[in-house]
DNA sequence: GTGTTGTGACAATGTGCGTTGTCACTTTGA
DNA sequence: TCAAAGTGACAACGCACATTGTCACAACAC
């Protein structure tokens, strides 16, 4: 076509496309983290969380599939602000795995404590979107508790009993964690973060030492 | 009114109103089971319920206010068959701490692998229904829980850290245990029943031991 | 037998909300 | 300056279901 060279894109208010694009984009993931924090997923309406960005619902379908879509992006984001806190702690940490869990517990109980909406996103209103669920499941917790579980792994001999498996440890260690978390948001972090710490710390320590090579 | 001494109730196929009215409502608790055990709480639509309980619309609104009071229903009925089972072990089982725990662990999870619907109501689809999750969870899993914990606060010393709380501790322990079964569950029940058993049974003895009062 | 109560099948209604469309207005690029 | 692209406000559509209503028929009480 001869019309070929107007150009595919253009600049609005100083921004082109993508940037217009993946800013909306963001506005979107932080109203919707705002809206699935302090709601639930479920209360989540496209119109509200559209209101919350300041943008019209067109510009949510320009971005994203549907409102699962959505929660998946904002799961997986806040999910990646956990890991980065852990990744942190373990790069810089002690090697004893001991004093590991407990940097490691006292980082998660420490960041949900400061960010009641990241808390709730990553403890209650996973469980939420049954659809998505084992999906979320799979790539949420599984690989987080091969991480945990690998790192724990390293004073552990397991062959103290030829069932015991490390991801399956790890797995009920992320249970008993994330379920102490889910109690004490929902009781509205009524204990002090150093009594939940303490008392998950007990569950970790306690197993560590049990399947320790040292003795 | 000269018509008062038509009596108000009446036999119909041999039930009285009470008898008719009851079976309804436990046709559709089984059917309610099925449906939410099967395909979940969000899948399941008033229609479906009433279909599989053989029943038409009008009676479910006779027994239940709306889906959500009769999923409660439902999850009570089945917490009871866990709690009955975990009674009788309690009732029956040793009153050492570890061997008590064992025994219970393996009744739950021999539980949850006989009746997957059961399993999935109570450990999956508990978390979605976000308005009644607050409630479920006080009347369910934290009575539960503190059941749990006294028994195995039987053997325990807390002294040993002012801050170890039996309830939070017994929280943390229920955590990994249904963790690990949803895990399970969600992975169609990979792994044999034992190895589950022994990796849940593999922390809770390790806490026992930890704070033992008999070193 | 006859009026009343119970029942089942199904239609009708109502609503909430996701999703798409309209339109007037603004900004841009040539 | 002007046509095209971008925007925002909001209406309109469509659908899935919960919820209520209708009606013909069956079982009961007398």
């Amino acid at each position: 076509m001869t019309t070929g060279r107007t150009s595919r894109t253009r600049t609005y208010r100083g921004e082109n496309r993508e940037v217009r694009h993946g800013r909306r984009r963001a506005q979107l993931l932080d109203a919707a983290k705002a809206v699935f924090g302090d709601h639930g997923f479920r209360a989540a309406k496209v119109r509200q969380i559209c209101a919350e960005a300041g943008l019209t619902e067109r510009y949510f379908y320009q971005s994203f599939e549907n409102p699962a879509a959505l929660f998946e992006a904002v799961y997986d984001r806040e999910l990646e602000v956990l890991k980065q806190r852990l990744d942190a702690v373990i790069a810089s940490g002690p090697s004893d795995p001991a004093a590991m869990a407990h940097a490691l517990i006292k980082a998660y109980y420490s960041l949900l404590r400061a960010d009641p909406r990241l808390a709730r996103i990553l403890v209650i209103e996973v469980y939420g979107t049954a659809s998505n669920m084992g999906k979320l499941y799979r790539r949420g917790i599984r690989p987080f508790a091969n991480t945990v579980g690998k790192v724990l792994a390293k004073g552990m001999d397991l062959s103290v009993d030829s069932r015991l498996d490390a991801e399956l440890l790890a797995t009920a260690l992320i249970g008993a964690a994330s379920h102490l978390a889910m109690r004490w948001y929902l009781g509205g972090y009524r204990e002090p973060e150093a009594t939940v710490v303490a008392n998950c710390y007990a569950v970790f320590s306690a197993l560590i030492r049990k399947v320790s090579t040292a003795k």
